[in-house]
DNA sequence: TATTGGATCGCC
DNA sequence: GCGATCCAATAG
C-alpha cells in the first residue's frame, strides 16, 4: 500500500520529521519517468536560534522559502556545484527545515546512473549533493509543493531498524546538537 | 562594489 | 588532503 503524506505530516515538530521521514520513500515525477528512494539519512534544522540554519540571520531571499508554510521543498545551491534538498516544517513564520542526507535508490536507478556519470550503487545517492545530482533536483524545484504531483513523499510500508542520532555534518556552529538522523547499518547513509 | 566562505564531492 | 566553481551574505 502507497499513501503520499499530507502537509499536516510536516507541521510536526521538526525533530519528528526528521525521525519519521527515515523508511519513506521520495517520489520524483517528470517527463513520465519515476525516480524513487527511501530516505535513510536526515538532518534538522530548527528556529532561528539555530547558527548552523540559513534561517539564523534572518530572512533573505533564498531562504524564505523556510519562513513559509510546511510541506514545500527547499532547494539551495552551494559550493559552487551542488544542490541540496530540505523539506519545510513547522507552522508558518517559524523557520525550520528537514535536510534530506541520503536515499537508498528503488525506481529509475538506470536514470540516476546516468546523472551521476557513476555505475556504483552505493555512490549515487550516499549524500545530499549526490542525491539531487541523481534525481536531477535543482532550483527549479524551489519552493515546489510536497502535496503536489511531482515531488512528494509516500510511506510504502517499510519497515526500518534502529534510528541513530549524531551531530550534524558539515557545518562549524551547532555542532553540539545530535540533529542528525539515520538508519543503523544501512549502506547508503554518508559516512560511517 | 568587493570579498569571503559554504548543510559537498571526487580526485590526488 | 585539497581544488573545483558559484553565489548569497556581509562589509565597506
Amino acid at each position: 500500500m502507497k499513501r503520499k503524506l499530507n502537509r499536516s505530516f510536516y507541521r510536526n515538530s521538526t525533530l519528528e520529521v526528521a525521525k519519521e521521514l527515515l523508511g519513506k520513500y521520495l517520489v520524483i515525477k517528470r517527463n513520465g519517468k519515476i525516480l524513487s528512494g527511501k530516505i535513510v539519512e536526515t538532518e534538522a534544522y530548527i528556529g532561528p536560534d539555530d547558527p548552523a540554519s540559513h534561517a539564523y540571520r534572518g530572512i533573505t531571499p533564498r531562504n524564505k522559502i523556510m519562513f513559509g508554510k510546511p510541506g514545500y521543498a527547499y532547494v539551495y545551491f552551494t559550493y559552487g556545484m551542488h544542490h541540496c534538498l530540505n523539506f519545510v516544517t513547522e507552522k508558518a513564520g517559524f523557520p525550520a527545515a528537514v535536510l534530506i542526507r541520503a536515499l537508498e535508490p528503488e525506481e529509475g536507478i538506470e536514470i540516476m546512473k546516468m546523472k551521476r556519470k557513476n555505475s556504483k550503487m552505493e555512490e549515487l545517492t550516499s549524500g545530499p549533493g549526490k542525491l539531487c545530482m541523481a534525481m536531477g533536483i535543482n532550483r527549479t524545484l524551489n519552493g515546489a509543493d510536497l502535496c503536489g504531483k511531482i515531488i512528494f513523499i509516500e510511506d510504502r510500508g517499510a519497515k526500518i531498524g534502529t534510528i541513530v542520532s549524531t551531530n550534524r555534518i558539515g557545518i562549524n556552529l551547532g555542532k553540539k546538537r545530535k540533529w542528525r538522523f539515520y538508519v543503523e547499518g544501512n549502506r547508503y547513509i554518508s559516512r560511517k
